[in-house]
DNA sequence: AAATACCTTCCAGTTGGCTAGAAGGTTTAC
DNA sequence: GTAAACCTTCTAGCCAACTGGAAGGTATTT
């Protein structure tokens, strides 16, 4: 199978495929007489696997070290869970930050629409996002 | 005020005050007779506001927008509005993304812990992650 | 007068995940 | 035989939000 059949099979095109050989996520395939690279079908696997593992947020240098250890015919479940655990929590973090912004928008919304519209005129006093009545708990920066 | 104590009393470093004067959310101050900048008490709110800003998640190209408005006077808030509102969409939008994440790593690492261990030394199938038996109803990218 | 701690400008690098384009070689179709 | 559609390598650029460093000027302290 050369790249572009690949690139096509899944969905990535041959830019993407080469870098990901590059950084390693993609081992290097074998080549035809003309220098062409050639790719045994089990590729098109990894690559989904690759696209899942994207998906589920994990980015190519998690996947490089997943996959890695998995090269190595290591018993990788351990350190692959670990590292699945070690990500989970960063996405419960993020979503609770994510919930304290979204909090933060609405009350500077609710505010903004609560104002007397004279307020708006003065140029000095935008009160829609404040520093000084939007004190939280908070912020998560610093 | 110079550059240093602006940055003492915001937390920020020059280099980022310089930076944020360069793309324009900072205006430019006045200079001193040798040159060095020379901030009005009055900067720090408006840092404040970046930071407070940033810290709901705009970037700095929306501030910008917000700030160059607010410059000139304008009754902003429905501008300002508007951006807020839409940005509360993209956070929610990256909160419902963010639970399909993690709803799929508490899959993966479930069914990993479930696996027989004899399984894991098979190299050429890590059923950790793998593509075939964690299909959802999309996964959001392409 | 020298050390230091500031300040100035400008240019380059970082991270992550690609993407674009140049400049060439190969294969296939008509 | 020539055009197109593929393939190769390499370099460079994109986004955001900075950060680092060079090369110099200034201010303060001893």
């Amino acid at each position: 199978m050369k790249i572009g059949e690949l690139a096509n099979k899944t969905g990535l095109t041959t830019k993407t495929i080469r870098y990901y050989e590059d950084i390693g996520v993609l081992p290097e395939p074998g080549r035809q007489a003309n220098g062409y690279r050639s790719y045994s079908p089990s590729v098109i696997d990894r690559v989904g696997f690759i696209k899942d593992a994207r998906a589920s947020g994990l980015s190519l240098i998690e996947i490089q070290i997943i996959l890695e250890l998995r090269d190595e015919g290591e018993s990788t479940c351990g350190h692959t869970v670990r590292l699945l655990e070690s990500h989970l929590e960063d996405v419960e973090t993020q979503i609770i930050d994510l919930h304290r912004t979204k909090t933060q928008l609405e009350k500077m919304i609710n505010n903004a629409k609560a104002l007397d519209p004279a307020d708006c005129l003065n140029p000095n006093r935008c009160q829609t996002i404040s520093v000084t009545h939007l004190q939280m708990e908070g912020t998560g920066t610093e």
